[in-house]
DNA sequence: ACAGGCATGTAAATAGTTACATGATTCG
DNA sequence: CGAATCATGTAACTATTTACATGCCTGT
């Protein structure tokens, strides 16, 4: 079996959580690891093949009334591989932020409008930020054994709210700035 | 024309603020926004062509000695349409971080191999901050009429901070939950 | 003479998203 | 009955990286 890609791994760490079908992976990811790492359908079902085929999952029918469904589940391959990956080194880690982009290139607008391009970066942080909190309400109400995700859950929520707040600050400082002009 | 991807803003943001060669675009890209946009040659050359044939820039060819070598330069199209798009809303912000997400399935680790991962993610993150502080001096070094891309240098400097701090804050706490645990 | 940087480009592979097609079940 | 949700899957597209090919110029 080649290598597998991240995505992949995804699968299996949740798949080793419990018994899932294709449908549940793709609820999960939507809620946790999408905001560092997303899965669509057209990675998540070829990908649940492909380790069917390798061995890594095992998968059973298990219609609900007349509704067709696959669960899978994870073998001792599977488990091995898994842990072997979770002890390499982590390689990717890669940000794609238009905002940034926008802001490094805002000399090219009049300060106002640059100040919006801000206002825009820190409204959508603050927004993902209540997301997750929402989320934090919804998965303090169930068991917590595994303390990982809400560590990492945690983790989203300062980020955000360290960016939202520098958002800000740099706000202030180009309008400072504006002012000092100004009256120079 | 049709829609332009946020790939060609890079260009024409670079390009705006004086002439250059698709190699020199690539160098800019890779000391600033590669670390929120990145970009390669088997992006920047197809692109270049496209945004000339669609005349937001055009190009002329300009060889040192024997060596060829195409520059291109904005046209005013070329500003209105960047100008534009500065303008809208920033859409796509997207993270892919591998430490993260091996983080999050770390469970299935022993808690002293969990935490290599937490130490691998602080060093990567040192080393971009180490990164960004070098090309941060030779910045200083040169001429500064436009204070936005210091600006989200800056931004890159204290965010590669805050996420190696707390990187060492969840490393200590997994560690001392370890340590209650073999006491109870 | 050779290494390293300047310079342009493409082919192939990989990754990933979007949109669509299909159909069952559940709940109001 | 209709909407939402459960459920699976694929085709087409877009994006992006990697690796390679080519060749000149400059400094040691």
């Amino acid at each position: 079996m080649e290598e597998l890609s991240p995505t992949a791994y995804v699968i299996l760490g949740f798949v080793r959580k419990g018994p899932k079908s294709g449908y549940e992976i793709k609820a999960l990811v939507d809620n946790s690891t999408r905001f560092f790492w997303a899965a669509s359908y057209g990675q998540i079902y070829p990908e649940l093949k492909r380790l069917a085929d390798g061995g890594l999952i095992v998968g059973s029918e298990q219609p609900t009334g007349g509704r067709r469904r696959t669960i899978y589940e994870i073998t001792a391959d599977g488990e091995e591989e898994l842990r072997a990956w979770l002890r390499e080194r982590p390689q990717t880690f890669e940000m794609r932020d238009e905002g940034l982009l926008k802001l490094f290139f805002a000399d090219a607008l009049p300060r106002e409008e640059a100040v919006e391009i801000l206002r825009a970066m820190r409204d959508q942080r603050r927004a993902v930020n209540e997301r997750l909190r929402a989320i934090k309400e919804m998965k303090l109400k169930g068991e917590l054994e595994d303390p990982f995700p809400l560590i990492v859950l945690e983790g989203g929520l300062e980020f955000t709210e360290w960016f939202a707040d520098w958002c800000e600050r740099i706000e202030a400082q180009l309008l400072e700035s504006a002012l000092e002009e100004r009256s120079s």
